[in-house]
DNA sequence: TTTGTAATTAACCATATGGTTAAATTAAAC
DNA sequence: GTTTAATTTAACCATATGGTTAATTACAAA
């Protein structure tokens, strides 16, 4: 049921620093160079680029080429991987609240009854 | 649109390994010991010890105590944000389509038109 | 072919992660 | 009060992260 896949690691590792999550969020208005994932960020050039590396491996970006400029482009399918993994946890945990709550309601019928007697 | 939050850092990285999705998918299931949940990975305790304390950071367990026990709880709002800011995410890139999609049903009205000229 | 711009690589550094073993703590049970 | 079980802390180690500056590469434009 629930997901063991090797790529959450690398995904969620890389949703875990707010520069990327901010990379993320800029590319998911459209496609931007190095530079323009920079501008906002407060960090070197090379950093950024650490960064983009740490988004490739996750398969979270793809990049291209255009003259001297290294264009990056979101990829959707990992963030559906970890969003999936999030929901197979929820499932997990909403059917264990059911069946508490089903247990609790045949304790409360069953304590009717027995006041019943 | 898009959620910087800072409870996100911890709660991507904690996520980032698989030794703690499976202590959390494990927690899904009902309140745990740390000897539970260290019995299926292959790790000292200690070791244990170090990644409950890095899902406690990311609130994403609670911990009780029962003579020397210490049961871990799962507890769900950090889940819950992670996969906020994946729907988030999620909404600027579809809307983004959703212009694009937009820009080339014009163009080839647009051509359209062109062609009877 | 020189110059300018975009980006990466190299070298370095500090701190964090992820693991170990051995010792200490906590609390029940005998 | 001694023993036993569950867990944590301490001390240590290797590797990964996240940043820097300086040098290098890649490419367009003059």
């Amino acid at each position: 049921m629930v997901n063991y896949k090797a790529e959450l690691n690398a995904i969620f590792m890389a949703l875990g620093h707010p520069a990327r999550r901010a990379m993320l969020a800029r590319l998911g208005k459209g496609e931007a160079t190095v530079s323009d994932l920079a501008q906002p960020l407060d960090m070197s050039l090379p950093a950024v680029t650490k960064h983009l590396k740490v988004l490739e491996r996750a398969k979270l970006i793809s990049r291209s080429k255009n003259a001297q400029w290294r264009p990056c482009q979101l990829q959707e399918a990992p963030l559906n991987l970890a969003s999936d993994w999030i929901e197979d946890q929820r499932k997990v945990w909403e059917s264990r609240l059911d069946r508490l709550d089903n247990y609790l309601h045949t304790l409360h019928a069953n304590s009717k009854k027995g006041a019943k007697k």
